[in-house]
DNA sequence: CTTGTCTGTCACAGAACTGTTACGGGGGCG
DNA sequence: CGCCCCCGTAACAGTTCTGTGACAGACAAG
């Protein structure tokens, strides 16, 4: 996921018209975009670039909408990234197979630009916040996004409302290593001004919490780099 | 780099009969063919065609094949693509300079067809992994991006920042030969002004880790150029 | 207002990592 | 055979990074 402050779109659309007209349109509202031309070229752009946003455009040329979103959501940067499928079918069965495949939103023509903005805004506040419903897992410790109750070997645990987003990120991508500044972006939010030293802290606190009954740390410290759980 | 079925090689000879005797075995070989004649011509082909392997003659009008070779890995494109340096000589001294100028092989003339082809295969086998943001492998070791993670046969290996990031650029390429200088850039940044000395240590130490339990040194010492891995 | 919890920052000690140097072994070449 | 260059490695001193305890401010509840 790209890490600077402007969030990226990637758009696919094989108008180019309507490429255009997105793209001036989303730059004018403050967001980086890179553009795609067909399905292949989109899932090679998620790849490479790391998008934020994917608009991708049902009919596409080499490889369907359909399928290139359930391709970029097979990659791990793609899991990562928001997919807001864009089609003139308005049937139901359709939106239901487009959210199917991974698809995290469904916009159908004709849309106003607005709308679509504001749709990728929304999406990009949602992709923040810890996926949806399901309980997180990992080994004996258990965090429920709900309920907002974490347990260790069914034991209770006590956590501050950083420490659980904190452990939250962690345990939801299980083996990624976070940098700092990427754990200030996921837990404390975009455009703050915190010493990355802080996360050091709560790290610790979190530590603490999770080892109280004397159990191993299910943290791994990755020197020069940042934190990872798994 | 060319996305289609077919990978693009371009052969570079100023003879017509040395042009079109590998053309024609490459392309029923089954590979899409371009042809320069001279190192300028080269240089241009990379740039407007993004080949995936260039067949580089060492002699060249206009351009030596050194200098081509050059300025190819200097080209955005070019740094896509494997050249495979061909010349007539065969002293360690030249096969160290073309190396050194960055081609990622070395034929030596009289090459049979065969041989060519066999060459191109490989390089292309080596030059397809680098897309994918996936776990690189090599052998028994593989080396996790994401997770900040390597093991060898299964077993985990904790290896300092730098180690793993040499560890990397070497893995990321099978069987390049990386220069100190060229590794110096990759793996400790551009502009940056160490002793070349010190990557022979940190290879030293990687060497310790990856090998600890008794196992077999997967780094090659290329005398006089630099090291590789595969 | 008082109290307790949570949060960000700082300081400091210890651990890990890094670049450099020096020394010895080994191979190529005259 | 001897010289010279190249490479592997151990040692070292300096630097950077990390874990932790302490502390004051913010904030909400009582």
């Amino acid at each position: 996921m790209a890490q600077d402050a402007a969030p990226l779109v990637l758009v696919v659309d094989d108008e180019p018209a309507q490429l255009a007209l997105l793209s001036y349109n989303l730059k004018a509202a403050g967001f980086r975009v890179s553009t795609a031309k067909d399905g292949e070229e989109a899932v090679l752009a998620v790849a490479e670039q790391g998008p934020d946003i994917v608009l991708l455009d049902w009919m596409l040329p080499r490889l369907s909408g359909l399928e290139a979103c359930r391709q970029i959501k097979a990659s791990p940067q793609g899991r990562e990234a928001a997919v807001i499928m864009v089609s003139a079918r308005s049937e139901e069965s359709d939106r239901v197979r487009g959210l199917d495949t991974g698809a995290d939103d469904y916009i159908v023509k004709p849309y106003s630009v607005a709308e679509v903005i504001a749709r990728v805004r929304a999406n990009l506040r949602r992709l923040r916040p810890i996926a949806a419903g399901q309980v997180l897992e990992m080994g004996d410790i258990q965090l429920d996004p709900v309920a907002h109750r974490v347990t260790r070997a069914g034991e209770n645990l006590h956590l501050g409302p950083t420490e659980f987003r904190l452990l939250a990120a962690l345990i939801e991508r299980p083996g990624k290593v976070w940098t700092r500044e990427a754990l200030l972006d996921r837990v404390w939010g975009r455009d703050i001004y915190i010493d990355t030293r802080t996360v050091d802290v709560h790290v610790g606190r979190l530590r603490k919490v999770l080892c109280a009954s004397g159990r191993e740390d299910p943290i791994r410290t990755v020197r020069g780099a940042g934190y990872a759980m798994g």
